[in-house]
This record gives C-alpha cells, sequence and structure tokens, in this order.
RNA sequence: GUCCCCAUCGUCUAGCCCGGUCCAGGACGUCGGCCUUUCACGCCGAUAACAGGGGUUCAAAUCCCCUUGGGGACGCCA
C-alpha cells in the first residue's frame, strides 16, 4: 500500500512549532515509504481564519523543506460534498434529525454529569425519524453498545465503550458540517491513509472511525503524537512561549538544524542525535516515535544549530549573515561588504558560532573599511596603552616589509618580535587583535590579518597607533 | 465528575514488545581538567534517573494490579 499521508493545520495564526514537529513526522512517513504528502487547509471557521495565516504556514513549511505533493485542498470549498455525504448517511439510517434545543441537550448533560456518568445527548431524537426542517440538526447515530478500538501508531492499542461517545451533531442547523465529519471525508476523499496528528486528537479519533464505519469506507491508521512543554511543563501556547518556526530563522537558526532538533523531540534512532533530513527520511519509523510529552529545549537546539553552521557550506552562510546585515545595518552595508573577504573568513567563524546573528558582530569588522571600524572602547583603553603602541608600530613596519604576507611569514614576525622584546605572546597578540579587529575576540590573530589582507592590516595598525 | 493518554538523569532520550548481558547507555546542560594568542571549537573526566507501593518470578526499568502525579477530552470550535 503507498503512504498516503497529511498535515491539516487551521489556519488561525502562524506554524508554532508544535504543529511544524507534526507536520514533518506525517512528511518523513510519507516521503520514507515513497507515498504521498498532502496538504489541506482547515479553514472553516471563517471568523479566525486568515489569508496572512495560510502564507505564514505555507512559508514556514517552504522554510523547513516539508514540501507536499498534489494541489492544496482548502476544505471550505468542500462543503458541498460535506452536506453529500451527510445526506447519504441520514438516508441509510446511520444519522437521523434532531431538534432538540440548546438548552434541552445542556440539561442532559448536566444530568449526566450530575448522575457522574460522562456528559452527552440522550439521543431523544433517534427514533422520531423527523425530517428535514428549521433548527434541526443531524446527529450520527452510533452504536450504543460495544467498543471502538484502534491501534495507534504511537501509543498502541486504545479502545472507547462506545456508551462513553454520544450521537454527535454531524451538520449545524445553519446547514454548515461539523469538524468531525469534515475531517473523515476529506481524508477519505484525499486517499488519506495515515494520520499523524497531535495527542488532543486521540478522543476525537474513535468518533471519527465510527463515521468511517457507517460510510463503509477504510479506517485509516491513526497516530498521536504528544505535545511539546515550554521549560515551565506546561504545554506550548502562544502564551507560553511557543513562537511561530520563522521566528527561530530570526534569530540565526539553520532549517536543517529546526528540522534534525524537532525531529529527535520524541523521536529517536538509538543514540543518534545529528541527522540530515535525508538520512531521517531513510531511517524514519513510527516505532520509534515517544509516547510520552518533551520540552522544548533552547539549549540543545543551539548545539544541534552550531553543527550545522560548521556543516554548512560557506557560500550560503554568506548571503545569510549578508541578510542580517542588511536587517541591521541597512542595504547599503550589504551591498558595500566585500563577500571574498566574507567567504575567507566564514571558515574561520563556523567552529565559534551557535547561531547566524552570533556571526554578525563577527563579521562586521572585516567588511568595513579601516576609518569605519569601530573600536570596543573597554579592549581599546586595555590593550591600546603606552606599551602597546611602539610594539605595533614595529609590528606595522614589519609587515609592511613583509612581501610573503602569509600565514608562516606573520608567525615568523610576531614570534620573533616576542623573542626579541622577551614578551608573553599574549601581550603581543591581544593588543594586535584589538588593534585590527576592535575586539579582543576573534579568530586566529594571522587568520585574521591573512583575511583582512595586507593593505587592511597596515591602514588599521597605522589607525590603532594613534588612538 | 466521567473517559482517554502519559510517567527512566535538570532536559532530550536508549533500554521495555521478546524479564537475566542495566548497581541503567548516549546527548544537551552544569562542574572540573587538557589544549591555547583572545573568544570559541575540540578532547578527557565528573555529576545525575527507572514516581511510590504491592504482586508474578530463581531473577523486573522491563510483565500484572493499585496509588500518586501530569496532560488531554467531554461544543451546533477546529
Amino acid at each position: 500500500m503507498t503512504i498516503v499521508s497529511r498535515f491539516a493545520p487551521s489556519p488561525t495564526g502562524f506554524l508554532h512549532i508544535g504543529g511544524a514537529r507534526t507536520a514533518l513526522f506525517s512528511w518523513l512517513l510519507a516521503r520514507h515509504s515513497g507515498g504521498k504528502f498532502l496538504l489541506r487547509i482547515e479553514d472553516t471557521d471563517r471568523e479566525r481564519s486568515t489569508q496572512e495565516a495560510i502564507d505564514a504556514i505555507l512559508d514556514a513549511m517552504k522554510w523547513l523543506g516539508l514540501d507536499h505533493d498534489g494541489e492544496i485542498t482548502y476544505q471550505s470549498e468542500r462543503a458541498e460534498r460535506h452536506n453529500e455525504v451527510i445526506d447519504q448517511l441520514v438516508e441509510a439510517g446511520h444519522a437521523y434529525y434532531c431538534d432538540c434545543t440548546k438548552e434541552q441537550v445542556d440539561a442532559m448533560r448536566e444530568k449526566a454529569r450530575a448522575e457522574g456518568r460522562k456528559p452527552k445527548y440522550d439521543g431523544s431524537c433517534r427514533e422520531k425519524n423527523l425530517g428535514p426542517g428549521p433548527d434541526r440538526v443531524v446527529r450520527l447515530k452510533a452504536p450504543i453498545d460495544g467498543a471502538t478500538a484502534y491501534d495507534d501508531m504511537v501509543k498502541g492499542p486504545i479502545a472507547v465503550n462506545n456508551e462513553e461517545m454520544d450521537d454527535m451533531i454531524l451538520r449545524r442547523s445553519d446547514g454548515t458540517p461539523t469538524y468531525n465529519l469534515a475531517v473523515v471525508v476529506d481524508d477519505h476523499d484525499m486517499g488519506v491513509n495515515h494520520v499523524l496528528r497531535g495527542d488532543d486528537h486521540v478522543n476525537n479519533t474513535p468518533r471519527q472511525i465510527l463515521i468511517y464505519k457507517a460510510m463503509n469506507w477504510d479506517v485509516p491508521v491513526f497516530g498521536h503524537v504528544p505535545m511539546i512543554l515550554g521549560p515551565d511543563k506546561k504545554k506550548l501556547s502562544k502564551r507560553h512561549g511557543a513562537l511561530s518556526v520563522m521566528e527561530y530563522e530570526k534569530m540565526g537558526y539553520l532549517p536543517e538544524a529546526a528540522v534534525n532538533y524537532l525531529a529527535r523531540l520524541g523521536w529517536s534512532h538509538g543514540d543518534q542525535e545529528i541527522f540530515s533530513t535525508e538520512e531521517m527520511v531513510k531511517l524514519f519509523d513510527t516505532k520509534n516515535l515517544g509516547n510520552s510529552p518533551s520540552v522544548f529545549d533552547l539549549k540543545k537546539f543551539e548545539w544541534v544549530n552550531a553543527h550545522w553552521i560548521k556543516e554548512a557550506d560557506p557560500e550560503r552562510l554568506a548571503d545569510l549573515i549578508l541578510d542580517f546585515l542588511a536587517r541591521e545595518d541597512g542595504p547599503e552595508a550589504a551591498e558595500n561588504a566585500p563577500r571574498t573577504k566574507l567567504l575567507a573568513l566564514i571558515p574561520h567563524l563556523q567552529p565559534r558560532a551557535k547561531s547566524i546573528v552570533e556571526m554578525v558582530p563577527q563579521s562586521r569588522p572585516f567588511l568595513v573599511t579601516a576609518d569605519q571600524l569601530e573600536y570596543d572602547e573597554k579592549a581599546a583603553t586595555k590593550f591600546i596603552n603606552d606599551e602597546a603602541r611602539p610594539l605595533l608600530e614595529e609590528i606595522r613596519a614589519k609587515i609592511e616589509a613583509d612581501s610573503d604576507f602569509t600565514h608562516d611569514s606573520l608567525e615568523a614576525i610576531c614570534k620573533g618580535l616576542v623573542e626579541e622584546k622577551e614578551l608573553k605572546f599574549k601581550n603581543l597578540a591581544q593588543p594586535l587583535r584589538v588593534a585590527v579587529t576592535g575586539s579582543t575576540q576573534s579568530p586566529s590573530i594571522y587568520d585574521t590579518m591573512l583575511v583582512l589582507g595586507k593593505d587592511e592590516t597596515l591602514a588599521r595598525l597605522e589607525r590603532a597607533v594613534k588612538l
């Protein structure tokens, strides 16, 4: 059987980390088996659904690389088909009209609860054989006894006694289909045979199975992934720090890192921590999905991100750094930045960066000219002092005279000077570092000068001694 | 209240299905050390968990029951 899975977000906000992970697992499930991954937008709640939210979700999925097959299904466009199915159900005797008022139903629920039972509609209209009419809803004629069971891909066997479930409404009194009905019809029509979704739908599953059975349709395989918790162990929500996945892009995370980290949150493959997306596709198996909720740990996410930054192609990192630079310093800063120099620098930055945003201040000194360089005040006062100035002047002269300007020649110059003056290396290296970068932190001093180039290094030394 | 789900280091998890190889393994974090021209990286080491109680068994993290704790659901929302 070809696996067909889907992701079905309702467009009422951005795609947050929890939704992204559900989408990822569904995508992985399909891609692993060479099946199809479909996308359906559940926009039947006209009040809350927005085009902006749809775009935001699509953008986030694109960023993560979760491509879907075929056209996007919009649930709101399918009301006619939903109603057609409801009519079939009524005709077949699996559903019936009900004219109980909301107040009456509330009273029934109240009563049931008072008696210590699960609140539910009592089925008054089940056998009334009512026809369509104003203010009437259509309810499913659910089995009264027996149980509805299924084997959850992540939780294992789950069974619910049918008496726990009430005759749920399929069509509202205003003629619109309800969620549970719409989901079943859409999944069936789309050919979806594997449904992987959030934990909060476990209770809906037996109800939906009842609809499949009433229609005599094949029941898909279901799986419910546990939710993601905040550091306080509370469910991640907008109020509780659930950020849009795109916020992580803004914080300088790489999509492959996000995918890697998200996958490890609830899924495992032995002791392995680092997975490329291709590797995950190859190894993914719902058997290894965890069944307890997990806490989102930004520290570990950072570590994963640091790993993928080390692996990333410098050309791509250069583009990203320039994007961030443009955002922070304005477009002209990025346009004027010497890309070649940045490319030479990036391999030295990769081992020391946890995010792209961190790489921006580390790059900046290399992207401006000597006269634009900003010196960190503390660093300058501490290291560019009366002792350092003559040293820097001497170094400047030696570098000027050095026609090679290589790692080896620079090392020879510095080591020679250290020996000659009987200095500790850092008493030379730190002033030099501050002089050429404006900061106490940079890659190796030789690499730093090499990336800057001879002219720029000399210009900065000249400027530094006058500080 | 009723039903459903969950429970291994601070965190993510392996192990649990098919009991012994687990006085519980890996990773993040934290702490210490090494490396070192700064910041990092890297390397080495340490820290720390089977929620509790009963069974079953020669033997239980693993199987069964109960308790506790957490979460979810109970809508003419999705």
